[in-house]
RNA sequence: GUGAGCGUGGCCUAGCGGUUUAGGGCGCCAGGUUGUGGCCCUGGAGAUCGGGGGUUCGAAUCCCCUCGCUCACCCCA
């Protein structure tokens, strides 16, 4: 028996509203803060991966499907969907719209990773991002943004997480004073972070190994040593912040796995915090055009994993708006009979009413069973009788009088409600 | 990549070495009503007990491998 891969999933018709619930929700946000789509490949060239994600990171490192085509390009399914969007931006000259260039797009995402719960190796995101301007209202916009969507979706008790780790101006300098702190303590810090202390020394402050932590408590803190560049455009970003009533958490430890961000960063919590904290996360990525040969291009964004905001959604209970349902079935009796329901099927579906026909030749009892079943409002019914009255059978599940009507008047009455 | 738990028809599950041709509930299909559902009754289909190998006279039940799920670590959406 084939099952689906490791860590992907089938949605089947119950799971959907849930998915069409989030997509749909985020639509309209997006369409109100003014943000277009995109949708980029689901593959690109492995080398957009290294050079954009970062070299060093546990996607690059170990987590992405690579492969080779028949031509011998080196190709990788995406692992995120940053990369692709500012890629897009430098390949098709979007720097010469009106600046910021509102993003936003749903992909799907591969990480060769261990699933488990709300981690998958194909998985969903939102992703938001706004290229081409510094100005700090932008992120507090966008953060704005994604806020508002969990709060239209009915989520409650997230945590704003916030963070800004510098840029090439302050960074450099910090980094150095992490290493000189961190010099005389490595002894007592675990493998990794001894790892991290020579590739990537901000992640020293993420750790969560118990032994490490007494260092992490005393390290310098990067929030006090950013440039006055930085330190303003965090400052001015708080203020929007607070003047959209967003509940910020002040989190000097954030730090982002990706090796882009400038600056700002975020990530939204949920209350119930498993292994899987962040619902999205994002922040300001002000080199990663540069870094892909583009033109320097200040830029923020986010991504948020759908999979995750669903598991939210069902932890607290909150059901999505149902999807259009047959309203409903017509059942019929011999041949004549069922050309007749197949037409006034047709009907009622081109005046917009959900409607199902009975098939296989059923008795009446079964169709009206399955009618029943389905939970229509309406089934009509459709016999020898009638053809020869030229009416048909209206007849009201939840129980009442049936009555007869001339087949244009059911489908009026039908589309009328009822 | 590391550690732990679990895996019986579509779903929930009983059985945990020998009246097992694997039992029940839900669901599905049909009959009880030669054209009328929901309740009830009856019947039917559907399981190589995740897969493979081994131990044994005998395995769903014990052992090994493998696949998958869950949880934690790690990482991140």
């Amino acid at each position: 028996m084939f099952q689906a891969p490791r860590g992907t999933q089938d949605i089947l018709p119950e799971e959907a509203p849930y998915w069409t619930f989030v997509e749909q929700t985020a639509r309209d946000w997006a369409a109100r803060y003014g943000y277009g789509e995109i949708r980029t490949p689901t593959f690109e060239d492995t080398g957009l991966f290294l050079r954009g994600v970062g070299g060093s990171t546990d996607i690059v490192e170990k987590e992405m499907y690579t492969f080779q085509d028949k031509g011998g390009g080196e190709l990788t399914l995406r692992p995120e969907g940053t990369a692709s969007i500012v890629r897009a931006y430098i390949e098709h000259g979007l720097a010469s719209r009106p600046q910021p260039v509102r993003l936003f797009s749903f992909v799907t995402c591969f990480r060769y990773d261990r699933p488990q719960r709300g981690r998958y190796r194909e998985f969903h995101q939102w992703d938001c991002e706004a290229l081409g301007e510094l100005d700090p209202l932008v992120d507090a916009e966008l953060i704005t943004l994604l806020w508002r969507v969990y709060q239209a979706l009915g989520l409650r008790g997230l945590t704003l997480q916030l963070n800004s780790i510098g840029d090439a101006q302050c960074r450099p300098a910090y980094l150095e004073r992490l290493r000189e702190y961190y010099r005389p303590l490595l002894a007592t810090v675990c493998g990794d972070c001894q790892r991290r202390y020579q590739t990537n020394p901000l992640r020293l402050l993420d750790c969560k190994n118990p032994p490490c932590q007494t260092a992490i408590a005393g390290a310098p803190r990067l929030l006090d040593y950013l440039c006055a560049e930085c330190a303003e455009h965090f400052a001015a970003l708080r203020t929007y912040l607070t003047d959209a009533d967003i509940p910020v958490e002040l989190n000097p430890r954030l730090v982002r796995g990706l090796d882009y961000y400038t600056k700002t960063v975020f990530e939204v919590w949920p209350a119930a915090a498993g292994a899987q904290t962040a619902l999205g996360g994002g922040g300001r990525y002000d080199g990663l055009a540069e870094q892909l040969g583009g033109r320097p291009t200040p830029a923020v964004g986010f991504a948020t994993g759908i999979e995750r905001v669903i598991l939210t959604l069902k932890a607290q209970g909150i059901v999505p708006p149902a999807l259009p349902a047959p309203r409903v079935y017509v059942a019929y009796l011999g041949d004549a009979a069922r050309r007749a329901a197949v037409r006034l099927a047709d009907r009622l579906r081109q005046r917009g009413v959900p409607t199902l026909v009975g098939v296989g030749g059923r008795s009446m009892r079964a169709q009206l069973r399955q009618a029943n079943a389905l939970g229509v409002a309406w089934a009509v019914l459709i016999g020898d009788d009638e053809l020869a009255r030229g009416v048909v059978q209206l007849k009201p599940m939840a129980g009442g009088e049936e009555l007869a009507l001339a087949p244009e008047a059911a489908v009026e009455r039908l589309a009328a409600g009822g």
